[in-house]
DNA sequence: ACGAATTTTGAACAATGTTCATTTTATGGG
DNA sequence: CCCATAAAATGAACATTGTTCAAAATTCGT
């Protein structure tokens, strides 16, 4: 069965290409600018190929949004040296705080854009991504609690407040809804937030 | 000048029809429905009509966000009776959290589609309805600190916090980050996280 | 070498935002 | 009432998008 294997490996190495150029142009250029036609002439093959690994443009948006969250867990690696939770938990609020801040268009594929869930609606998949992203949230805030903290809370909503405190400022810092708003110092307002947020953990 | 007056009159009425066209495609049937041609149909006027009333179509969507602010504003009046600025800010999340998921679409033109900020920028016009409601929050959270409450922290910052935390919520519910992750109790997790926030405020 | 299966192609379609020459309508003086 | 001028409205036309699919090109097994 050698070319049977050949060609499977061949399908899976042009699809990949063609993730590849995506990706590209969707880091370069941003999510609009990212047209198949773009797609196809980045990697020199035509309109149709890539219709043919792809079922359509959300097909493809979801698995750039996949590759998104490898790379966020990629930066979630260092964490493991944080032994304290509540140091771990601080710290990996920073690390997403930087990955959505440089990365502002893979960050909204990921947590605000629509296209990756309709993909998943539409194959009736569900969103393992997420969950696993927020199962490594939830385990860290438990062992929070478990050290003492967060008396009186409970784990899911104290961890989706966590969660949502973080988003919501990466979501309106990247949707430009801090630049008009703050009168003084509009660059460093994330970072003086979380600070500020920071302050609140050390009393829980 | 009888005529000059009644024709500038009859081109505001126009253009508020074509908004009101368009407001009503945008909340019946979302963003992406809502096209020039749909818009130019249902108020029985041509194409290039509406192109007359608006620049283009980021003008339409900008205006229907400042319509949204001015309904958000409008359901803050009541909290104008909430003497305590502490519970006035807790009864701002609440009115807020119910806007935002009562009129999802409305609130993502608002708080995240970059299409009313991109007229913005084009316009060379300050985002004057972010800075408004951005100050009536402060504003309270001011006079919380000023009743002795968020000893040690920042107002601008903490405004800031407070905002993302609520904003956040609403950002992952409406985006549908909420329904794939949470196991137990997707449903009421908004209500749920912004009680353990309460919870949290009340120590402060 | 040749028929069959697989892969690739790109023309074609519908829908979108946008432009602008043309048509229609309204105005006001003779 | 007429008609020249201005103002307003029109919709055909263009560029670009996602998407489809019959045809062409390539590869495979015998």
């Amino acid at each position: 069965m050698g070319v049977a294997e050949r060609k499977a490996k061949e399908k899976e190495e042009l699809r990949n290409l063609i993730l590849q150029g995506a990706r590209k142009l969707f880091v370069q250029k941003g999510i609009e600018q990212t047209t198949i036609r773009s797609i196809a002439e980045a990697i020199d093959y035509s309109i149709g190929t890539v219709y043919v690994y792809f079922k359509d443009k959300n097909a493809i948006l979801h698995a750039l949004h996949t590759q998104g969250f490898a790379d966020l867990g990629g930066q979630f690696t260092v964490l493991f040296n944080v032994a304290d939770p509540m140091e771990r938990l601080k710290a990996m609020g920073r690390v997403y705080i930087r990955f959505a801040l440089d990365n502002p268009d893979m960050y909204d594929l990921m947590f605000s854009i629509k296209a990756p869930m309709e993909y998943l609606n539409a194959v009736n998949e569900e969103w393992s991504e997420g969950k696993t992203a927020f199962n490594v949230l939830r385990t860290t805030v438990q062992q929070c609690m478990e050290a003492g903290h967060f008396k009186g809370h409970q784990l899911e909503p104290l961890t989706f407040m966590i969660w949502s405190l973080v988003h919501g400022m990466c979501s309106l810092e990247i949707g430009q809804r801090t630049k008009g708003v703050n009168l003084q110092d509009a660059d460093g307002i994330v970072e003086q937030a979380f600070g500020e947020f920071l302050k609140i953990l050390d009393t829980l």
